[in-house]
RNA sequence: GCGGGUGUGGUGAAAUUGGUAGACACGCCAGACUUAGGAUCUGGUGCUUCACGGCAUGUAGGUUCGAGUCCUAUCACCCGCACCA
């Protein structure tokens, strides 16, 4: 009986301790799955509450499945939405997938896999790595950019684009109808044609044009447009590349030539709101960095156009754009792209087969090439002069890779003095410098000030050449030679891909002319096909599926499909209304969802995912779809974690491996270990001989018994065999010690690398929490006495700090603010609910596993998630005293304590009869006491 | 070259925005408990000095009673853009 009877007490006593001790897989897989059970995480688009949207970028599925760094921003925004959630907001926090996309496509052509199933897979793995970590996402409102449900409203907006122009008198899109009815009345004297400045009509011409024509002229006004442009065409694959695909003018695959080609493809006019994605920049929270990164891509400048007429050519005239009109005295010579439409009709017959030599060079040089070696100077003389309006002097003309047809006039009016371009050119050439600044110019080097005084520049002698600017911009518009202008860097942004896994465009050729497809007829699905190969001359794979391709013997589809930015340009919208099969979105869900809050993501995005996403906000605005035109409010940039490498040092010609602080007494080779098998810097020796074959019987020389590994800190990436996968850091220390690791590591902004040892702290803190609740023995002892001074102030202080700082995104100081709270109310050994249940409801957001199972041991029987955010309340941390450092001539001495409403003069006698700081006076008499309430007193002598 | 950012212990980092530099952790050292410890707990830990003290926030100046913080110059590293006229 009594054998018995301590056998069932030792079970008992073990089946306390599964629920007494801190155990928290069971703890995160029975609230992980209560949760779904309740649909905790599903947020309603009706209720009383205010609205916060926090989104994050969503992934792309890769193969590799997620690492530590990728959580890093998921768990900031899941914080953040916990957060604002217990404060009372209705809070939509999605996630969804940018399925689409190059990976996998590669990844068929390699192993014949559809990319539909591939996706799907990764997709998976990515879910459950996700679920891991017990993020608080509305699964319900889930988007993939490749579902037909999804992309049939991609290829809506595509459509909307196609049919709308820009109206720069009004700054906005308007439909294509308006543009028609304006053509009708005045032809195009109203509206500068966008694509080709050169096209000009009347109202009657316009009613003449052929259906062609007419449909032609529209196309240069479109917001989504067809035009040529050229491609990396590479012979020997059939494909085209990308620019990444290409390496020094041959494909990174099997290194075959590439030329350019030209090809019909669709474009987005970007171009035409680049002044007000610039203008927007203003309104929104993005971080300085990002804010400056968008407006040098916007690359706004501001100068004028002037034409010079070719001599001797009648009629011919050359176009440059020029940021320094102020210059016009000190053109030496002209440079014209090679590509530039004048040259074949300007150049010499003596320098024809000069010209004709260099623009073969020209063509064979990759884009990349011509970007890359900036040093090199190349160019040829045309044989032809311009003259210089103002003054008549002739003007050599040459042409050069170093100026870009794309870009303003794709020629340049070349000043050597002021420009380091022109002044190296002008030298290679041995072409004469005319100086117009003076002692400004040293012979050396150009001097691109715009503070000095102009001289041999006729009118403007005497002038500064900022002052110079306007009057010479006035003079040209005045003479009629030119006009000032506004040119962006920013190009139209190519919109077709010629692949496979990716948007249809709902787009069909009738005799070669584009017509958009009925909104009825969309989605285009995309068509499944048993190979991946491109078309031929470089279309895409549908191209080859010609029963989807030929409609009927005059129609055909557009074989392109878009690029992977299509789908994540409208994705935010989505969220507000995922499972809406009339439109893209209810226009009463966006409206009240609104903006985008909080915006979490990594910096790679910064220019394009932004920005187009920006720009199709606002055109979607323009349209009136919705009733905003900046997506997201508030950005936040996640930094990187980057690995830490471990490495293991191998005695040259031998399987006998070296540690660390004796390698130096060998010849060694270095190698990268698995840093999974490390624990801190110490190698797991026996996981390491089963690591690789190779390893097997490997020996060690030890120091103090151990084999130290050496560290270095570089990307993560599996090559290097530092990444490390959340899921084994969830298994050994759950996921509400990751998360909070994750955020302890530094500022979310920052990159920073990952140590896995470290991670040893924050668990036992939440161990160290467990243990305020519960004892092992004993069960749950929180007790139900009233709190202490002293434990109020650490709570309220507590309640300040995570308050403000989970605001803010700064979730490294809240971690510590934890801790100390955690070590202070232990040294006071409090167990009493008024103080721990309030510090629970603070740590929901960060610990939500373990914040919950203490809530339901407390006895709530509702769940943490909505709980009342406990309220700061001064008067429990307000000091009556404090303790001041005093210095004597800026150094701290010694220090005192005094009431908070002690006044000065008190304060200033007791400290200069003190007897520390009278020592340090030395006898010298007090010049001043300066004295800082609650801070601290200074004493001058 | 242009633009943005960062430099603080052996390591990740704090510092109420001009007021006791190094909080909170990792690591390390010493100790307690334990059959054991990679559990838990306690104490110590910037450098230097026997000590009083002195020196310390990339470097050099400056402003100030007082500077990691503001100003000037300079160096290093990271990110973005780039023959952009």
């Amino acid at each position: 009986m009594h054998g018995h009877s301590t056998e069932v007490h030792a079970q008992i006593r073990q089946i306390i301790n599964y629920y007494m001790e801190y155990n928290f897989r069971a703890i995160e897989k029975k609230w992980q799955a209560r949760w779904v059970d309740t649909k905790a995480y599903q947020v309603s688009n009706d209720s009383p509450k205010p609205k916060c949207y926090v989104l994050d970028m969503f992934p792309y599925p890769s193969g590799a499945g997620l690492h530590v760094g990728h959580p890093l921003g998921y768990i900031s925004s899941d914080i953040y939405a916990r957060y604002k959630r217990l404060k009372g907001f209705n809070v939509l926090h999605p996630m969804g997938w940018d399925a689409f996309g190059l990976p996998a496509e590669q990844y068929a052509l390699e192993t014949g896999q559809h990319p539909a199933v591939t996706t799907a897979n990764n997709l998976a793995a990515f879910r459950r790595q996700l679920d891991n970590i017990g993020f608080s996402f509305d699964w319900e409102r889930e988007v993939k950019t490749s579902d037909p449900g999804y992309y049939k409203w991609t290829q809506w907006i595509f459509l909307q684009l196609f049919n709308s122009w820009f109206n720069r008198s009004l700054q906005k899109a308007e439909r294509i109808e308006t543009l028609i009815a304006a053509f009708e009345k005045s032809g195009n004297k109203e509206y500068e044609c966008p694509g080709d400045r050169s096209i000009s009509f009347t109202a009657e011409e316009w009613k003449q044009f052929s259906e062609a024509r007419q449909r032609e002229i529209l196309m240069h006004y479109r917001l989504a447009f067809l035009a040529f442009a050229e491609v990396n065409w590479c012979a020997a694959l059939g494909t085209v590349l990308a620019n990444d695909e290409v390496v020094n003018g041959v494909s990174e695959r099997g290194g075959f030539p590439v030329v350019k080609k030209k090809m019909r493809q669709w474009f987005l006019r970007i171009t035409e709101y680049a002044n007000r994605l610039l203008e927007g920049l203003d309104t929104v929270a993005y971080s300085d960095a990002m804010k400056e990164m968008q407006r040098n891509w916007i690359g706004k400048s501001q100068g004028a156009e002037v034409t010079f007429a070719v001599d001797g050519v009648a009629g011919s005239a050359v176009t440059v754009y020029t940021t320094r009109p102020d210059t016009i005295f000190g053109v030496d010579f002209m440079v014209l792209a090679p590509e530039h439409d004048l040259v074949s009709q300007i150049t010499t017959e003596a320098q024809k087969a000069e010209v004709e030599k260099y623009l073969d060079y020209v063509q064979s040089r990759s884009e990349r090439e011509r970007m890359a070696e900036v040093k090199q100077i190349t160019g040829c003389f045309t044989g032809a002069y311009v003259l210089n309006p103002f003054n008549g002097r002739r003007i050599p003309v040459w042409i050069s890779e170093y100026v870009l047809a794309g870009y303003g006039t794709g020629a340049i009016m070349a000043v050597p003095c002021g420009d380091q371009r022109d002044f190296s050119f002008a030298k290679h050439f041995n072409i004469p410098i005319t100086n117009i600044i003076g002692e400004a110019f040293n012979g050396e080097e150009a001097n691109p000030t715009k503070d000095a005084t102009l001289q041999h520049s006729d009118f403007l002698d005497g002038m500064t050449m900022r002052a110079a600017m306007d009057v010479v911009a006035d003079k040209i518009e005045e003479m009629g030679i030119g006009k000032r202008q506004i040119n962006y860097k920013m190009r139209d942004s190519g919109f077709s891909r010629q692949r496979y896994w990716g948007e249809p465009f709902p787009i069909v050729y009738k005799n070669g002319i584009p017509y958009a497809l009925d909104e009825k007829e969309l989605p285009v699905t995309l068509p499944h096909v048993e190979n991946y190969k491109p078309g031929e001359e470089g279309e895409g794979p549908l191209a080859n599926i010609t029963d989807w391709v030929n409609i009927d013997t005059d129609t055909k589809r557009e074989t392109n499909t878009m690029p992977g930015y299509a789908g994540s340009s409208w994705y935010f919208l989505r969220y507000a209304d995922p499972k809406n099969t009339e439109e893209f979105a209810g226009r009463a869900a966006t409206d009240y969802w609104n903006q985008v809050d909080v915006y979490v993501g990594g910096t790679e995005h910064a220019v394009g995912h932004l920005l187009y996403s920006r720009m199709w906000t606002k055109a979607l605005y323009d349209l009136g779809y919705i009733g905003f035109q900046e997506p997201y409010k508030k950005l936040i940039n996640q930094g990187m974690i980057g690995g830490n490498t471990r490495l293991v040092y191998r005695i040259r010609g031998t399987n006998t491996f070296v540690s660390h602080g004796l390698k130096d007494q060998y010849e060694t080779d270095e190698l990268r270990t698995d840093v999974n098998i490390v624990d801190g810097v110490e190698l797991d020796i026996a996981a390491f001989k089963k690591w690789k074959p190779d390893f097997n019987d490997a020996e060690f020389v030890l120091e103090n018994g151990k084999y130290i590994c050496g560290v270095v800190l570089e990307k993560m990436s599996k090559s290097k065999f530092n990444t490390v996968n959340p899921d084994d850091v969830v298994e050994k220390f759950g996921a509400d010690t990751f998360r909070m690791y994750e955020m302890f590591l530094g500022p979310v902004e920052q990159s920073k690398p990952w140590d896995t040892k470290g991670i040893e702290g924050v668990h036992r803190f939440l161990k160290k929490l467990w243990r305020l609740f519960a004892d092992e023995q004993k069960g749950i002892i929180v007790k139900d006495a009233p709190a202490t001074p002293e434990e109020l102030k650490i709570l309220h202080k507590t309640i300040q700090k995570i308050d403000a700082d989970t605001e803010n995104f700064s979730y490294n100081t809240a971690v510590s603010q934890f801790m100390i709270c955690v070590n202070e109310l232990s040294s006071l050994k409090c167990n009493k609910r008024s103080v721990l249940e309030p510090v629970l409801i603070l740590l929901a957001p960060y610990a939500p596993h373990i914040a919950e199972e203490l809530w339901h041991q407390l006895g709530n029987t509702t769940s943490i998630l909505d709980a009342p955010y406990p309220v700061f309340e001064e008067k429990y941390t307000k000091e009556s005293a404090f303790n001041y450092p005093i210095a004597v001539n800026g150094k701290t001495r010694t220090e005192l304590s005094f009431a908070l409403d002690a006044d000065n003069e008190s304060i200033e006698k007791e400290v200069l009869t003190n007897d520390a700081i009278q020592r340090w006076m030395e006898g010298k008499p007090v010049k001043k006491v300066v004295i800082v309430k609650g801070r601290m007193i200074n004493v001058v002598v």
